[in-house]
DNA sequence: ACAAAAGTGTTTTCCATACACCCATGT
DNA sequence: ACATGGGTGTATGGAAAACACTTTTGT
């Protein structure tokens, strides 16, 4: 049947969760939550919550980011990732999880912040197994964020404000494990119009040549794409 | 708070809303039913329904499938889209909706079939304002459709299992709106190595010279892709 | 014979790659 | 002076766009 019957219809319980992602010291990281009940207890989790009863999904998974991050969306890229709902997925009930992808700037704080204790920046490669099905949502999610590198400008959202090109590149290294050519990385980043725009500020030299400093620019996509190698 | 709670939590309802595809007659069309009852009674809208309490969210969009078109998953190519749960998308209760795209080829049967009165296969163009949010996830539906055509094989869904390179790029030139070069389309899909691969079989010419046949190859990702002129 | 559609070959142009080279700063 | 990293110029190869041309059928 295709019409809504407002009577009868199977509870579920809804959730978003969050797989946040920034880059700490030249690695690509998540934030994950240790569980503090059960089921799963001791074990990490992607952070989230009960989307409440007012709310839309993504002023859901906005309230649950600056609740574990102190991060606005102002701040931070979020996106609809997929949603989960294996009648399995969680053993008490029927829970449909809504997961939303987060690219935030390398934060200088250590600490993720927010009222979350136990929460924690974990490199990818790190995490070991995840409650639920919060394995899979992050593969997902990462494949999702390499993928967008090729045809997006979202690489800036793992930068500050204001970056240089080598940060950029940095980004695309840390996320896809290669490494590119700093010349022609310069050139394609540089030749797009809209891509990025030069800031008015300086440079900020540590060792070699001061580079000049970006910001992101109002391009949607990069075309042609930039490859993986 | 990330944990769940097993009491207490806001009870939603949970559906699938499908946006199929196909072409009939070299025009892009979407099964679409009108709605029996309030609200939006008489107004048309995409085929759905409740996910059932034990089932996967996936195996509830194949259900619903099956149950307006009488297809199967075996058949038609079904993804999932994205999620929509504003708070006020339907006037009597919270629902979010899981919302699948599916790819079918055109059927000789003129009508939908199925067990759901009413249902119709609608232009794009002229679907004139839909029930809910069903003109927003139509929209996003086409947009992922046209996207995934560059870089996927996704139009031999479009496609019974044998099929000229005429035929696969009438469905590139429908679903875009444009016209492609025949002679560069046909070396592009041919010359990618398992985008298509030769039918034992023989050609079908109507006019003129009669056409090779060929079946969707394994490739999962054409590349470079196939760009919207 | 002619029209219509399938398929191939050729030229041009663009762009990614690779890498040589110059620029500007810290030590 | 020299090391280090930022940025520019240039040659090469491969693929896409454009289009002339041949092949194979129906009328």
């Amino acid at each position: 049947m295709h019409d809504y019957d407002p009577r009868g219809y199977p509870p579920f319980a809804v959730t978003v969760d969050l797989a946040v992602l920034t880059i700490r010291a030249g690695t690509l990281t998540v934030l994950l939550v240790t569980r503090g009940e059960a089921p799963a207890l001791g074990v990490r989790a992607l952070p989230g919550g009960f989307v409440r009863s007012d709310e839309d999904l993504s002023a859901a998974a906005a309230r649950e980011l600056s609740e574990e991050t102190g991060l606005s969306v102002s701040e931070v890229h979020l996106e609809q990732l997929a949603s989960y709902g294996d009648p399995g997925r969680d053993p008490r009930m029927r829970v449909v999880t809504v997961a939303y992808l987060a690219l935030a700037p390398g934060m200088p704080a250590p600490r993720p912040g927010g009222d979350a204790a136990g929460a924690d920046w974990v490199p990818v490669t790190e995490t070991g197994p995840l409650a639920f099905d919060h394995g899979q949502i992050l593969a997902d999610a990462l494949e999702r964020a390499r993928a967008k590198l090729e045809y997006t400008p979202l690489a800036a959202a793992f930068c500050p404000p204001e970056f240089t090109i080598a940060q950029l590149r940095g980004v695309y290294e840390t996320v896809w494990g290669t490494t590119l050519d700093p010349r022609n990385f310069h050139r394609k980043v540089t030749g797009t119009p809209g891509f990025v725009i030069p800031a008015s500020g300086e440079t900020a030299g540590r060792h070699g040549r001061p580079a000049q400093l970006y910001r992101k620019g109002p391009a949607a996509t990069l075309y042609p794409p930039l490859l993986r190698p």
